[in-house]
DNA sequence: TTGAAAGCGTTACCAT
DNA sequence: ATGGTAACGCTTTCAA
């Protein structure tokens, strides 16, 4: 069977109290007594059973991290955020437990109820999720990425969207633009009232509307018929368009390609801005200038935030990451005339 | 403090021992006593400790999952192998944890040794996989996704890319074609000796040696340059190509645009034929035959081995799913002449 | 500086 | 059909 401490203790000719307290540190050892027990301890390959460590500590060192339920993995977002968290988690020695938003809060209950996990990151929160009220009376630390549209109540962590829809839009307007279009999520995104899609959207549209400027947007598909569609749509709303914001990082390659084949070229006939994560933008043809969308330093810091929280320490209730803008040349100023 | 199973026996007026036995179901129990401890358990929302059970029980009921080192969550195929993992172990009652391939041998063996986890699941497994021997010798079920050189070993679930490459050759061959080029992972895929990547080019390249034609292909990265780059070398090693086999689902998109852009008509000038998921190849222009990668299978069927094992079932040392040949109109035969 | 022993919450054996 | 109670492996109070 495995090794006990008792085990360990044996071997190195002390207590059982002892070698916990050496593991611990809580309590002062002698120099001669800790080697001995160090060395047991490697010897014997000792790790000490993580239940029955949780039954007496108030942690297990693991939190949950709850998947949005259509979650594919296609160049997502999202996995970002998961693959970002695990990597600040596993740095502080945490580890990470995956769950689907189709488990539901209940599950999300369950898990910690029985102890466990220490605390719940939840992502694709929507403006007013139902999920919130029983997250707020969930007796651990919780953190969402995304924001809610009551800010007052659960520590969340995000991308401010609606400022960098808005800096998007302004950096077209310098430019000379008056007739700007955004392509932005699928249509079920705003469907299910995904907080990022909606607030970018507004991020954009508001900015066209103090300027009295027509405010022309569709959702895509992230396929070649879909982005056509989109683009079809668009310049069914605004014949002029000469420059486009780009809120769908799956459907940029093939929003460059259908302009191409319209024959028209970036950004001399349209200027193409995105809102996407860098990397995603930077090796494209021409490389696309953005509002990089910081997915990664997002997933750490909701980490951060949670490990904070569990730590005992305050946390700020609102994080909202500001949009700073990424030139590439695929903006500049519209054709004479327009 | 949490509820305990003391509490709920004591409002239910029976022993602890009822309570658990209600519980486990090991032991009938009269309809009334059952009814009393039921609503005792959902009046005070009881929950039974997680680690306090993992110390008499013999397991936790949590499988970790070992990322491979790169992951990015770019339409990645691995995603698809977690999700799906997830959502088998979800629905079996199971909770998934994550782990990178950064973290090594020793920390999977921290959290078998820890009593944290009743089994693993490693992907991303090289022909000559260093971590084999210890994953061999880890007191805990494990299944990898991927095959590892010595078949006689752990017990593995994988696609068969050697057939799978094999066949989109044989298909190319039986339309006539006899240039044909494999537009592979990217190089340091082959670097690390990724089992999928090595496997799928020998099954390309055997058959064209059977048939003493040019064994040709170049790796590429998944980007327009990478693409460009690629095809460049492929025509450099065979100027009269008239068929491609594309094993880099992310490269697929670029690579019709870049055809386009050489003036080649699919598959008029040029047949294209991918191994990868079919919804990655079913929404392009024109919509791509594939030997469609079993991505979500793969990922449940690891879980569901993986559970065998757990549950004391003899499993299958080596499972591998054959290729089948979805036909979608970007191929046909080569023009005349060729 | 160290040890003994009483828990922690659950399970399962031994009784009845 | 049910109850009492000794484990499980570790932590921590109390004593020395």
């Amino acid at each position: 069977m495995a090794v006990r401490l008792i085990d360990v203790a044996r071997r190195a000719g002390v207590s059982p109290s002892t070698v916990s307290y050496v593991l611990s540190g809580n309590r002062p050892i002698s120099a001669e007594t800790r080697r001995r027990v160090e060395e047991s301890i490697a010897e014997l390959g000792f790790r000490p059973h993580a239940g029955a460590r949780s039954i007496r500590r108030q942690a297990t060192n693991v939190v949950a991290m709850v998947l949005p339920m259509f979650a594919d993995g296609q160049g997502g977002v999202q996995m970002q955020f998961v693959l970002s968290a695990l990597r600040a988690a596993r740095a502080r020695g945490f580890n990470l437990l995956l769950l689907t938003a189709e488990d539901g809060v209940a599950e999300i209950n369950n898990l910690v109820s029985s102890a466990m996990v220490d605390g719940v990151i939840v992502m694709e929160i929507q403006v007013d999720d139902p999920r919130l009220p029983v997250l707020g009376e969930l007796q651990r630390p919780v953190v969402l990425i995304g924001t809610p549209d009551d800010r007052e109540g659960l520590v969340h962590v995000d991308f401010d969207f609606a400022a960098a829809g808005a800096m998007c839009v302004r950096h077209l307007l310098d430019l000379g633009h008056r007739h700007i279009g955004l392509l932005g999520q699928p249509a079920d995104t705003f469907a299910r009232q995904a907080g990022y899609a909606l607030r970018a959207r507004e991020g954009v549209l508001g900015v066209l509307r103090e300027h009295e400027l027509r405010e022309v947007w569709a959702p895509a598909q992230p396929n070649p018929a879909g982005v056509a569609e989109a683009i079809e749509e668009l310049f069914g709303q605004d014949p002029d368009l000469s420059a486009l914001v780009v809120y769908n990082e799956q459907a940029l390659p093939f929003v460059l390609e259908r302009l191409k084949q319209l024959g028209m070229r970036v950004p001399g006939d349209m200027s193409v801005l995105a809102i996407c994560p860098d990397d995603q933008a930077e090796h494209l043809v021409p490389p696309v200038s953005d509002v990089a969308l910081p997915s990664r330093e997002l997933g750490r810091l909701a980490f951060e935030r949670l490990a904070g929280l569990i730590g005992g320490e305050e946390q700020p209730v609102s994080t909202l990451l500001a949009p700073q803008l990424k030139r590439r040349g695929s903006t500049g100023p519209p054709r004479r005339g327009r």
